[in-house]
DNA sequence: GTCTATATCATGATAGAC
DNA sequence: GTCTATCATGATATAGAC
């Protein structure tokens, strides 16, 4: 009892939630039980009830661990940078580059665990349970609230509506863009080496999004209708 | 045998495969079991392994139904236009509104089962499982092909490796889109009728896919960061 | 072709020794 | 905290009466 107790905390729940952020974006989470988690954690079966009491909570911690982190600091570089703005609004794809930045790094943060969790996160957005949606959708309240209030200083033409529907779009865009890499690929032709490259599918990602957030809006389409 | 024999031919199949698509979409396919199903369309719990041999092959039969007459549309959609257009490539607006048009129909056409197989669809581009990714891109493949091939005309200058990671992001705006119609939205605010106008959102979508696949190419940016 | 009943197996969770 | 053994439940699939 005492004599282990040097430093085995929290070992055997780090062990699990790695293993779990592999396993669920490799199978699902209905696909993935918990024989196979613990074996490949190299834990007993039992001790996921023990540390994390059910198999829903453990999913829960397993997004906890890296979306809060993320969002935070989500939250601080925008609030940072309109500080450093001073009062002025921050440029579209500023905020924007806030947004994919905090994605990307985790992808090349090995440290992070990252490329796994983003992946998860990815195919999590259109999972089709109820209670995994708005747990992702509670945890990332905050950030998609802190960014829309971002855009709407700068973009203060841009109706209400207008603007959370550019927002959906983009985010659909990278939360498709991140759970594809690596996987097969609907278009064929791809350089596999330049789907890891997280700086080039930064700008890649920036220069669509900067575009389709500030596109023409409904009726604008008539101008080249008429070629 | 002979006396039922009017017509009770695929009836039992097309109540199983309503019911599936359905379910799936709600469920997922995993969480989605087979007495459940079976309940829901009203039939025994063994007829989904006498008329299509497995649940594997069910959802694949789910795929196939709707999928195979909706890209080979696609594909004679865009023949007819390079047709009619005598040899000029089109429009990179007209063929994005033929990619997007396509699913977005279907949504409203309730004679075709619509809204739920394309939700389903949209979540399934994510789906952890390789057997369905494999399926999908598949089934896919051909109209993919060919609409790559409408874009290279449309914009010759446009390098290979541009054009295949922006119809990627394109396909993946669509498809969380569509995934995520109905759902608890990550940003709210957004009035729950818009999100039912396959009109309003074909013009959101294709106005914000314009400008994405048009936007300028790496190293522009700098233009802007000037400020 | 449809149904009931059941075989076979895997799952999440837990009790209790250590 | 970790382990073994086990429970109760649910899954897919099938055999065989009708």
């Amino acid at each position: 009892m005492t004599l282990r107790a040097v430093k085995p905390h929290h070992e055997t729940q780090l062990r699990i939630l790695d293993a779990a952020e592999e396993l669920f974006m490799q199978h699902g989470f209905e696909g993935t039980s918990m024989r196979l988690l613990t074996a490949r954690a190299g834990v007993n079966l039992a001790a996921v009830n023990y540390h994390f009491g059910s198999k829903d909570a453990l999913i829960e911690a397993v997004f906890r661990r890296r979306l809060d982190p993320m969002n935070t600091a989500r939250i601080a570089e925008i609030d940072r940078m309109e500080k450093e703005a001073g009062g002025q609004p921050l440029e579209p794809e500023a905020i924007i580059r806030a947004f994919v930045g905090a994605s990307l790094r985790m992808i090349e943060d090995s440290k992070c665990g990252g490329r796994n969790f983003i992946r998860l996160l990815g195919r999590t957005y259109t999972d089709p349970s109820k209670s995994i949606r708005a747990l992702i959708g509670g945890l990332y309240a905050p950030a998609m609230e802190r960014f829309k209030a971002a855009f709407e200083r700068a973009l203060p033409q841009m109706p209400r509506d207008e603007l959370v529907w550019r927002m959906h779009f983009m985010f659909g865009t990278l939360a498709y863009t991140l759970a594809a890499t690596d996987t097969v690929q609907l278009i064929a032709g791809c350089k596999p080496e330049d789907r890891y490259d997280a700086r080039l599918l930064e700008e890649r990602l920036t220069s669509f999004l900067v575009a389709g957030l500030l596109a023409p809006q409904l009726g604008a389409k008539d101008v080249k209708k008429a070629a």
